[in-house]
DNA sequence: ACGTGATTTTGCAGGGTCTGCATTTTTGCA
DNA sequence: TGCAAAAATGCAGACCCTGCAAAATCACGT
């Protein structure tokens, strides 16, 4: 994972929009290249080429061929992180979190474009779908973290400032997680994982953001003895 | 993914034992190596020499260096699924769900050794990490078929034989698939991995297996407005 | 407009990963 | 023992990825 940015401040310049600009021409050239003559075949030459670039550069922007299949979504993790905590205090942490998640797909789901064909990619190739959903994973560690930072607000540790992001620190966040916040965000993203793979299969027959509301509210509410009452013939 | 093995009938001989132990020595030789000197400076080379095989060799047991690392528990979906289908029909499918993956992780307690070694290069490798995430995840999904095909028995799509695995067959299963055995396997797997990840930071401290109880049975039953009351203390 | 420092791009060398193919070695069996 | 199938091996070659240093580009003050 290569940090995709870090300072917010004073950035759009013309420097970094053209960098945005290239990061994006590399994903757009690499996934429909995917789509076409497949993952396999699409090297890093091929892809910076078609993007107009050096195949060293390809490298600075991405640590790996493979990332620029798997970081499409990047900075929705981020995003659902602060809704959560920025969310009315009279929310549950799971309701906040199902808002928050809710509110994202449905900006997905406006750029269908890109995602379709990233979909697309992803259901040819196992390998790269179970590293997209790997680091979709790590995600949820940091998810667990935020809801943990929601529900101990003003707790003396961890309130705020990430900054100290050593290996040590970040071990010691992990170690002082409780199991609560770690199945809410389980919770959170099974429902997105179910929702977005349902979706990518039954297209068109529904909103992504109706089954995932779906699944979230069987999950959090447990699942019952027999199977939830098929959906009544809703297509 | 390569295929561990295929054909259950006559697989005994000199011949298997043999693949069995150099598939064997391959991972205890790059997991040890990788917990002295790292991941990223065990290459293949390396490992086949500690193996004593060459390295072209390597690649016939595994497709890339990194599945030596990811691929130590690769039997387990299998006996999970397994011993899921032939629980006794009085159990719910959470059940008979949760009971097979108690059995496993039990089991997989006893041969700590390597698991802890594993454990700690996963810790060490966030990539690595993911991937494996990842790789358990491929799992889910075929966890969910199995919960289905428990549920739907004698259903005349999907009973039995997955001998049929054309890409076009595997899709049609997948879109089959309706949303219950998806959250079912949703609610395992996050279990497990919880459970594990919890046990690889605060060892010792209690059996995977009880901690796998109660973050299952929390899920199963629902998550609660406040935290489930931290578990009394327990040790 | 011009120079200067900072940032980014690029080429290049070199080591590691992985595959196909032909050859040799090992195993199973009559 | 001899033969056929399976596995291991060597080798060539394509590709992935990284450090380093030179060149191109950008930001900014004068």
């Amino acid at each position: 994972m290569q940090h995709v940015e870090e300072k917010t401040a004073a950035t759009d310049s013309w420097r970094e929009r053209k960098k945005r600009a290239t990061r994006a021409a590399l994903v757009e050239a690499a996934v429909r290249m995917a789509v076409e003559r497949g993952v396999e075949h699409t090297t890093v030459d091929a892809i910076s080429e078609a993007a107009g670039v050096s195949p060293r550069t390809f490298f600075n922007y991405f640590d790996s061929r493979e990332e620029v299949f798997v970081l499409v979504g990047a900075e929705s993790s981020a995003r659902v992180r602060s809704a959560l905590l920025e969310a009315p205090r009279e929310l549950s942490p799971l309701e906040a979190l199902r808002d928050a998640m809710a509110v994202e797909l449905q900006e997905i789901e406006q750029q269908q474009e890109l995602w379709r064909l990233h979909a697309e990619v992803l259901r040819r190739s196992p390998e790269l779908l179970a590293r997209s959903i790997g680091a979709h994973m790590a995600d949820e560690l940091d998810l667990a973290e935020a809801v943990a930072e929601r529900i101990g607000a003003g707790s003396p540790l961890f309130s705020g400032n990430r900054a100290g992001n050593t290996e040590v620190e970040a071990e010691q966040r992990r170690r002082a997680l409780g199991l609560y916040p770690r199945l809410v965000a389980a919770v959170g993203a099974s429902a997105v994982r179910i929702a977005v793979e349902h979706w990518c299969v039954h297209q068109e027959e529904a909103a992504v953001e109706d089954v995932f509301l779906e699944v979230f509210d069987h999950l959090a509410a447990g699942l019952p003895e027999p199977p939830p009452p098929a959906r009544s013939g809703r297509r």
